[in-house]
DNA sequence: CTGTTAGCGCATTCAT
DNA sequence: ATGAATGCGCTAACAG
């Protein structure tokens, strides 16, 4: 419907050979002589010819496509995943379809249906809430690899990042500032990320010779604006706080601004740590104090996986874990 | 190669009718006897029957798909853009593919190529750098909408928001404010939305009977960085400053963090005006006073006038400007 | 090495 | 209203 397009038929008249041949030199499935080798490609760049996609697909029964499912775009940890993605799958002939989950069960089913029946050749799925037998289902048809999510199920399709690590050491970073009662605002009780994140607080704490006060943990979001209303309900508690670790920067936010609201200072008042090294923590005033999550990496890493097993690497590498570091405030001292 | 599937020819056979029925009662084109339509219908459900994408493409010649190349995956505000466009495109029966452009030229070039080679029936462009003429030429073969730029060969498909306007507005706030001294960071020199914000400060301070004085204006390129470097190259030059205007948030973002390091402060000692009404700008302390853009309406308007088109309304809408409003900082004095 | 041929799954035109 | 037949553009056996 688009344009008088060039066929393969063109290219093979105009070079002089059958149509077969052209597919293998573009192809590259089997030698052919370097004369009319020469000759298809010289035809080809002539004429401008571009593969008709859904020829190829239809008869091969392949796409050269991967599709990748985020929670949302816009949410600075996933999109910078999707930008290691999007540089893993470069110059690979794979393309990467996107898809947005929103954030809720039904739209991630739908996605991923939509993708699958646009017949993709890799799945990647970040996060989300999709059940793991359903992920299964799919991973018996492609290539799939589940990044920052655990499933026993599919244990050697998932990639994550090590959040019992990461809050770990965020939770004790403030524990050798010398902070006693240090504050948690996690996730949803039901994320696994939030449960992790729960979990590091409190060993380090533990392990510190801290008891952990349940009084002092405050269940937020992940979203910004519940990091401020978990201020105020901690602070409405009346228990001494010296320090806020907060399970992601977007609740750091929240409750710094609330805290400021409050005149309460950080960090001169109270300590406040966050985790995932969003552009914008280095930009708060001042810097917020973050653990660095290698979204990047996480990208690259997931979509050098499927390429493997793409090309045929069956063997499946076992969930890979992340470093994670503290990236020290730069805040500079009134 | 993914799984036996089960193809047209499968419910024709179950249903006890010819393939061209099955094909009928699908795309609704021809009017079916009830009985044979509810067979089909039932045969369809029972083998959970999914069109081939390819079958479909390739015969009919659509893809029912429209590519949106994006800036860059993890930009608030093109973000912001791409959910309303998935919301204009969902249940509409086509399906979204973004592209990643990464701010540079070659890889929108490429992404577009590679969306056009899998016959995407419309195309929806996020700012971008492509030439006009390039662009002209994909408009011939699908409909267009190109968002945020102004392209004068192709009016018709320009999609913009009104950025003499929106600065007119930030600098005009800052004017009511009883600032006189007003400063400029400014996007690169070579972008149009940096050369339409430079013109409404101008007009805005002309209109005020202050005249805009060069030395005032910091050029910087829309980054956070760039805020941080334009706060020293103006301070260096030692004029008097009360307010700045910064061309968007993220600028805003990094000039704060310079003129904190200076030890000074927003907006006791200076004023502090961005434009895009970034989330994060709403959690800054105290909250960065910025200019809303409609980027979720800008998303679902870009979808609409697509979906428009390919429905055959041939009538192309003018562009659209949208109104900005001010959001005032809510800051808390101390 | 290379040309010929048979589909891939579906939309559609042409008869009926 | 509906079945049969064609072809979309390309890949992959199949014969040379």
């Amino acid at each position: 419907m688009t344009k008088e397009s060039v066929t393969i038929n063109d290219i093979a008249q105009r070079a002089g050979v059958s149509i077969s041949t052209v597919s293998r030199v573009l192809r590259g499935t089997t030698p052919v002589s370097e004369m009319k080798r020469t000759a298809v490609l010289d035809a080809v760049a002539a004429l401008d010819y571009q593969p008709n996609v859904f020829a190829q697909g239809l008869a091969s029964g392949q796409s050269m496509a991967v599709g990748v499912l985020t929670q949302n775009f816009g949410s600075p940890f996933y999109d910078t995943i999707l930008q290691g993605v999007v540089h893993g799958l470069h110059e690979s002939g794979y393309f990467p379809i996107f898809a947005d989950g929103e954030w809720n069960l039904e739209r991630e089913t739908a996605a991923i249906l939509a993708m699958m029946q646009r017949k993709i050749d890799g799945l990647i799925v970040l996060g989300g809430h999709v059940a793991a037998d359903v992920l299964g289902q799919y991973a018996e048809q492609v290539p799939l690899v589940v990044v920052g999510r655990h499933l026993p199920e599919l244990e050697e399709c998932c990639l994550q990042l090590d959040n019992v690590q990461a809050a770990y050491t965020a939770t004790n970073y403030l524990i050798k500032l010398g902070h006693r009662h240090i504050a948690h605002i996690s996730g949803r009780a039901d994320h696994p990320d939030a449960k992790d994140r729960l979990k590091g607080y409190r060993q380090a704490l533990r392990e510190a010779g801290i008891r952990p006060n349940p009084g002092l943990v405050v269940e937020g979001n992940f979203r910004r604006q519940s990091g401020v209303l978990a201020i105020e309900a901690l602070l409405s508690r009346g228990l001494p706080v010296s320090a806020i670790f907060a399970a992601n920067d977007q609740m750091a936010f929240g409750a710094r601004l609330a805290l400021h609201r409050r005149g309460i200072r950080v960090p001169d008042d109270v300590s406040l740590v966050g985790v995932d090294d969003e552009p914008a923590a280095a930009f708060m005033i001042p810097p917020l104090t973050t653990i660095h999550q290698p979204g990047v990496e996480l990208g690259l890493e997931a979509a050098r996986i499927i390429l493997g097993q793409l090309k045929g690497e069956a063997l499946r590498p076992v969930s890979l874990t992340t470093e994670l570091i503290v990236r020290e405030s730069t805040a500079v001292q009134r």
